[in-house]
DNA sequence: CGGCCAATCTACCGATCGATAGATTGCGTC
DNA sequence: GACGCAATCTATCGATCGGTAGATTGGCCG
């Protein structure tokens, strides 16, 4: 009945604190990608790692900075936004690129879980993530209408693309059998033409 | 200096049951479209519409049974489904119920919000929302199916319209400069034809 | 092997959470 | 004008919230 080397010890176990920190960041990442920020406690995220509130907040002072670390975590996971570096002159160049980021997303259903529920959250001007979010879109805009600037109106086809976007994934995300890819060509084959 | 007649009394003022339930279901809904059901509190609630939190409890027995009532509310003020009852042989007027809808939905920014911030709440399997929302998500991508059975594969085209839909109500949400109608407009040119 | 730094712990804080018990009082009815 | 129902109140509960203070101890370095 020894628990020295059980999954969960009752030991008192020493880490790096970078590693350590890391470990924080995906159980935090984790929970409230499930139930949202306000539905997680810094109970939880310890208990998720095995350690004690106090010890949690040695590596973050408040669960603000925490939230900071899992949004700065996301995107340093996020897929590279070629969409602001490459030149779209061919529409159906354009699309592959966005293609391809969605076909990349579908593999990572828990990052994008985080990302439309914290979207939605952030709302309220009080939320922690509000700023994040309000400045995310922005430039998510700007890079949208900027890869869609063969269109007769680059900003409202951004508009379009992003609204459709945003939306598929929230489908996604509440139901998994959706086929991302399959609804994505559906609206790609009309939206990425000249005519 | 005296506070009798002011906005805010301080003396106990008694409200007819009905008249006290609707007061509490909207300013229930006020602060909810506004931060999420997670961040408001039965304190917040009581003090919006002047009373103490155990008056509220008097006539909702717990907060998830006053979250029940604002759902119920939501539904109420809904615009009609006509998309379930009409026949939609022609995708122009397909077209026109569906974009007279968003029309109203963008008069009624405070309900959109609401379902905005809760339908992202309750991707949580132990929201109080979560059942409402996995009904209510069905029954809209049954009926859509149902008004765009002329195309080739309607569920597809429904879960395509519907994911545009959540996410222009999404984007408009988080910046109201956004015009709704136009935006739909550019989308349903493509989507509402039959080839 | 001894000493030090820091990762983690126990214990606790005041505030707030949703909810309950029971007293008060407004108000319609006879 | 007295009665009784019920809408509202005060007071309080135990649990939990994010966060702090200070003791403990693991593990590296000399």
């Amino acid at each position: 009945m020894n628990a020295a080397t059980d999954s969960a010890p009752r030991a008192q176990r020493r880490l790096a604190p970078e590693v350590r920190r890391r470990q924080i960041v995906l159980e935090a990442a984790r929970l409230i990608s499930a139930a949202g920020f306000n539905a997680v406690s810094l109970a939880d995220i310890a208990d998720a790692c095995g350690i004690r509130k106090p010890s949690v907040l040695h590596h973050f002072p408040s669960m603000a900075d925490l939230l900071a670390a899992v949004l700065a975590y996301r995107d340093e996971l996020s897929y590279p936004v070629r969409y602001e570096v490459e030149d779209f002159a061919d529409p159906a160049a354009a699309n592959e690129v966005f293609r391809s980021t969605v076909e990349h997303n579908q593999q990572q259903r828990e990052l994008v879980r985080l990302y439309v529920v914290l979207r939605a959250e952030a709302l309220d001007v009080g939320h922690p993530a509000h700023g994040y979010f309000l400045e995310r879109e922005r430039r998510a805009l700007d890079g949208f209408a900027r890869a869609l600037s063969w269109k007769p109106k680059p900003m409202l086809a951004a508009r379009e693309l992003y609204s459709f976007w945003t939306g598929l994934e929230a489908l996604w995300v509440a139901d998994p059998t959706v086929d991302m890819l399959e609804v994505w060509d559906a609206f790609a084959a009309r939206f990425f033409t000249i005519s």
